[in-house]
RNA sequence: GGGCGCAUAGCUCAGUUGGCUAGAGCAUCUCGUUUACACCGAGAGGGUCGGGGGUUCAAGUCCCUCUGCGCCCA
């Protein structure tokens, strides 16, 4: 009963308020996350994080990804790796961009107001108040990274590389700028990439139009969802099938309110009408399909195919325009424009109706894409964009040569066969369904568009000028159509990459990338060497004009594992030298589903093609969507996101990261009904709910108290959504969810297990022979067998990604088998036994350890105390000496330890506990009193050879054999076949509850029983299952036999 | 339209290649405050594994189909 020394006590309630901040410090000034990246034999581990957006604050499903990437981190830097978890945040063009133009609004500013140098300005301070925000999650949730190393998309060491690569792309000929069909945002006002259209199902119309023939024959009717687009119709499309089409293609149709003569061409993407088909689109076709190219990816191929021509109707707002390629507006057509994309439609519906030229409106039901960031509906819009040519074999390609063969199909044709080469069949994913997904996005993939106009990001690095084809600098006739040629100018021998295309008949394009400084400096030697400013200024004295646009943002994310190891110099930065070479590839990555399509590609395609093949990352592991408890996934944009930061106020953040992990299955999102906690009460309470303006289901801004309905509050949402900020009378509810209990109340266990651990043993004294466990009580044995069989699934589990295991294999050893019996059990020995008290301290030891990383804060702050109050070794676990936790060793245990023949003695003897304990509670015996047990030999030699922990664990005074009996009042039990009689209960007992007891033990063990017999007695099942089986289900039916007797005479003798 | 999942106790979820009597946590009920812990201990009740069909000696597990839900890609 000794104080450990110069440490404070420990209360008898966890408080992780207190202690996290405590242990942060520390971990911090001790440098312990740190990765050293000399040169060393250690075998490496490293995660690079996949950096948070900095639009807000992160959410739970952040909290899950990153807790798994940090027990990961943790679990493999205990076991020896040199570990590496590389931090950082993502500038987010498009998303940044769109809440800073918010704020801007509600200042009553807006950015082409105040210009680009100033927004970009007032973006890098949203940008560094959400970093701070992001980074100080990361810490108080308790995430290992390296903190030093936190770097940012746009930062220096990031920059460089997306000018560098940008640069080598261009050079490659895998960058080109096209005149091409994008996703056109009209409400931000920027292209997007394929996979930031998402599909709506919209309840819309499909109106049929009639378009007079041009030789007054008659008319054809096209069938549209988007009649406002025929203003740019180019043509009239028929199936070269349809009957109708021999007669009718080749002649014109005069294009109404447009006065325009466009032919009738055929083409079989056209869908032939068929009232009776089960596909819609041909329910609904008319047999005429209007051609829009400048406003249809389909009919854009169609345009393509005939020639057609391509008339722009629309403004980038997505209003009708005549500014950007419509030089035929008829005056009638003129009425028109200005219209918004929804005026438009109405008015043009109106004008065909009335002049009869309507012929009929149905309802109809079809798919829309719309903006992810606007909501809007995308627009079909042509402009200039700049590409990334993915569909090359050596991006494409690579990226499915790098899958492991056995988790996909074969290649597709076109891709070049897998070599024994770096990466090649390398890439795994986890769990390997996910393998499927990333094959079959890259089977369809389809060029990248990279450009984005917008003003936060990294800009385009290519100076562009249009002349004359007079003043080519190479001869025409080697110049492609919109082919981007390269050029051998003065500016390639300057350092930088010069392409030539053709726009159209009379004028080229010339396009010149400039390298970052610090790669111009090394590609043109000496000192002949020009700065890129000074570049820059002879291109643009020489007419040349950079182009405004920035870059995806997937563009410089998808070089982030190597971005930010300093590549391509990281000689340039000190803090980067060796990492490259030590830690890429990294060993995982971890991430949400959508990321395989946006990110997971893109970087193994980049880190391929700049690392001659190498991965970015081995394995690719993918973790659970966190759903609020109507089942919404949750998301910034919701607006249902939790604050991880609640939930540690409310449960600490190792009850926060024991229930995620503990949650994180192969299979099953994660779902998670979400409480308030009502400010003015501390109480927790269900929020009232309400449909967003986006249709999802949150917290209404304001709550009322559920113990004061006087008194009010405002949920997150609410402020999110800007609708209500939090005030004196009205605070900010905090978010909570009673699903954390589960952690908080395991880790107040272990903080308990280990107070009484402390509370009983003697910290004077230490025995410096390790213990031999052949020569300690069964109960020390079995403990650390259970510790050793414990140890190995842990492992089992980490190696394979399964944490829902780990953690449930943490909490069934600690909770059940280190508090409920080993602790029990030894309470009436352990004060008196140096040695005991050496093995539970080892125990404990250990237990920190494995616990670690899962929990990291309590069991940081419990170290200190266990190693002090450390009184001895245990041969056979082997527990290196650290200052701190974190930088621990894992815990080996010999594998001798692991015996089977313990743990089944044990298992008899917890079932003949069970059993009593059924009893007693059945007789309704205090705790207190001691009871005696007539016992037959087989459990008497049981009860010996587990070292009298039954009769700690029952409660048991005084054994005597079955043959001592005589006519005592006691209650008979089944065990192993026999009766055990349980004397000294009460006075009189429960005749009737031990009768029901008893005839229900018969009635189930007569159906087992039956169900064994009737195994034993089907041919096919001896003849078909293993013998093994076949001898196991004989020996059940035995033991169930025994029983059945056993229990069948100890009710006849109370009958 | 294509693909991938999910549906197991009142709730949230486990259940490795088919094979012992389908498990856990919470909730419920009974008892208990013995100095580690009431964020606790002991005990108990609760499931025709979404419906239907099939393969097999044997199906929660494999196949088909239907119903409901989620996600990804067109």
């Amino acid at each position: 009963m000794t104080q450990v020394k110069g440490l404070p006590e420990l209360p008898p309630i966890y408080n992780p308020s207190e202690t996290e901040p405590v242990v942060s410090a520390t971990w911090d000034q001790q440098n312990v996350f740190h990765a050293d990246a000399s040169e060393s034999e250690d075998p490496t581990y490293s995660i690079v994080i996949p950096p948070p957006n900095v639009t807000a604050a992160l959410h739970l499903g952040h909290a899950l990804n990153n807790t798994l990437q940090d027990v990961l981190a943790r679990f493999h830097r205990m076991r020896g790796k040199s570990t590496l978890w590389m931090p950082g945040t993502d500038h987010a063009g498009i998303a940044t961009q769109t809440v800073v133009e918010k704020r801007l609004l509600t200042q009553g500013t807006s950015r082409l107001e105040i210009g680009r140098e100033e927004f970009v300005k007032v973006t890098q301070e949203w940008k560094d108040e959400y970093e701070q925000i992001i980074i100080n999650q990361l810490i108080s949730m308790g995430a290992s990274c390296d903190f030093d190393r936190t770097r940012f998309t746009m930062d220096e060491m990031c920059a460089t590389a997306v000018r560098h690569a940008f640069f080598i792309l261009f050079q490659d000929g895998l960058i080109y700028r096209g005149k091409r069909l994008v996703n056109w945002d009209p409400v931000t006002r920027t292209a997007l990439a394929d996979d930031e259209v998402e599909m709506e199902e919209i309840e819309g119309h499909m109106w049929y139009l009639r378009y007079p023939l041009e030789d007054g024959s008659g008319h054809v009717v096209v069938a549209t969802t988007r009649p406002e687009t025929m203003l740019g119709d180019t043509a009239v499309a028929i199936n070269p099938k349809d009957p109708r089409a021999d007669a009718l293609v080749g002649k014109k149709v005069i294009l109404p309110i447009a006065d325009r003569v466009i032919p009738i061409i055929a083409d079989d993407y056209v869908i032939m009408e068929d009232e009776e088909s089960d596909d819609p689109k041909a329910k609904f076709a008319s047999g005429f399909l209007k051609v829009t190219p400048a406003h249809d990816p389909n009919d854009w191929d169609i345009g393509l195919r005939h020639g057609l021509n391509v008339i722009n109707i629309l403004g980038p707002d997505g209003s009708i325009s005549e500014e950007y390629g419509w030089d035929d507006a008829s005056p009638t057509a003129k009425q028109f424009v200005g219209l918004s994309r929804d005026e438009a439609r109405v008015a043009i519906v109106d004008w065909f109706d009335e002049h009869d030229l309507l012929a009929e409106v149905r309802e109809y039901t079809h798919s829309v894409g719309h903006s992810y960031r606007s909501h809007a509906p995308i627009e079909p819009w042509l402009s200039d964009q700049w590409y990334v040519a993915v569909t090359d074999d050596r991006l494409r390609g690579s990226a499915l040569r790098a899958q492991r063969p056995d988790q996909v199909p074969d290649l597709p044709d076109g891709v070049s066969e897998r070599s024994s080469s770096s990466g090649d069949g390398e890439l795994t994913f986890y769990p390997n369904r996910y393998a499927r997904t990333y094959y079959s996005w890259h089977d369809g993939i389809r060029d990248w568009c990279i450009s984005r106009q917008l003003w936060w990001g990294h800009q385009i690095p290519v100076w562009s000028r249009i002349s004359d084809t007079a003043n080519s600098p190479i001869p025409l006739n080697e110049i492609d159509l919109d082919q981007a040629t390269p050029v051998k100018s003065n500016w390639v021998s300057l350092g930088a990459a010069h392409m030539v295309r053709r726009i159209n008949e009379s004028e080229i394009e010339e396009a010149v990338c400039v390298p970052p400084e610090t790669t111009l400096q090394r590609v043109s030697k000496g000192d002949s060497a020009i700065s890129e400013t000074d570049l820059i200024d002879m291109l643009e004295k020489d007419g040349f004009t950079r182009d405004p646009d920035v870059l995806d943002t997937w563009f410089s994310s998808a070089l982030w594992p190597m971005s930010t190891m300093g590549w391509p110099w990281p000689e340039d930065f000190p803090e980067a030298v060796g990492l490259l070479e030590k830690y890429n590839p990294t060993s995982v990555l971890s991430t949400a589903r959508e990321i395989i399509t946006l990110w997971v590609s893109r970087m193994v395609m980049f880190n391929r093609y700049f690392l001659d093949g190498q991965l970015p990352f081995l394995d690719v592991f993918i973790h659970a969507m966190v759903q609020d408890g109507h089942g919404q996934k949750m998301s910034k944009s919701l607006g249902n996101g939790v604050d991880p930061r609640d939930i540690i106020f409310t449960h600490g953040a190792d009850a926060m990261r024991f229930t995620l992990v503990q949650m994180t299955t192969d299979t099953q999102d994660v779902r998670m009904p979400v409480e308030m906690i009502c400010p003015h009460s501390g109480e927790a309470f269900t929020p009232e709910f309400v449909t967003s303006p986006s249709g999802a289901i949150v917290a209404a801004p304001e709550q009322v108290s559920p113990t004061d309905p006087s008194k009010k509050m405002v949920s997150a949402y609410g402020v999110a959504a800007g609708s209500v900020s939090p005030s004196e009378q009205m605070p900010l509810a905090r978010n909570s969810s009673g699903k954390f209990d589960l952690g908080r109340n395991f880790a107040n266990k272990l903080w308990n297990a280990t107070r009484f651990a402390l509370k009983r043993t003697d910290h004077t004294l230490f025995i410096e022979n390790p213990i031999d466990l052949s020569t300690r009580p069964f109960a020390d044995q079995w403990i650390a067998a259970r510790l050793a069989q414990t140890i190995s699934k842990l492992e089992q589990a980490m190696e394979n990604y399964q944490f829902n295991v780990y953690a449930d294999t943490l909490y069934d050893f600690i909770w059940h088998d280190v508090c409920d019996r080993y602790l029990e059990i030894i309470k009436p020995s352990i004060d008196k036994d140096p040695e005991q008290q050496a093995v539970l301290t080892c125990v404990l030891d250990a237990v920190l350890r494995v616990m670690h990383p899962v929990c990291p804060f309590i069991t940081e702050a419990l170290w200190p105390h266990v190693t002090q109050a450390r009184c001895g070794k245990v041969s056979g676990i082997q527990l290196e000496d650290s200052e701190l936790l974190a930088a621990a060793d894992w815990p080996v245990v010999d594998e001798i330890l692991n015996s089977s023949e313990t743990l089944e003695l044990f298992d008899r003897s917890a079932v003949l506990v069970n059993l009593i304990r059924s009893v007693r509670a059945e007789q309704n015996v205090g705790p207190r009193q001691q009871i005696m047990l007539y016992v037959p030999e087989r459990a008497q030699e049981l009860l010996s050879d587990t070292g009298g922990l039954v009769e700690v664990l029952a409660g048991i005074g005084e054994i005597k054999p079955i043959s001592d009996y005589s006519d005592e009042i006691t209650s008979p039990l089944t065990f192993e076949g026999s009766e055990i009689l349980v004397a000294g209960l009460l006075d009189s007992v429960d005749l009737q509850a031990q009768r029901d007891r008893l005839t229900k033990l018969i009635d189930e063990k007569t159906k087992q029983i039956e169900g064994f017999e009737s195994r034993l007695a089907n041919p096919g099942y001896l003849n078909n299952a293993k013998a093994e089986l076949v001898d196991e289900t004989r020996s059940l039916l035995e033991k169930a036999n025994a029983d059945l007797l056993a229990a069948q005479a100890s009710l006849e003798k109370l009958e």
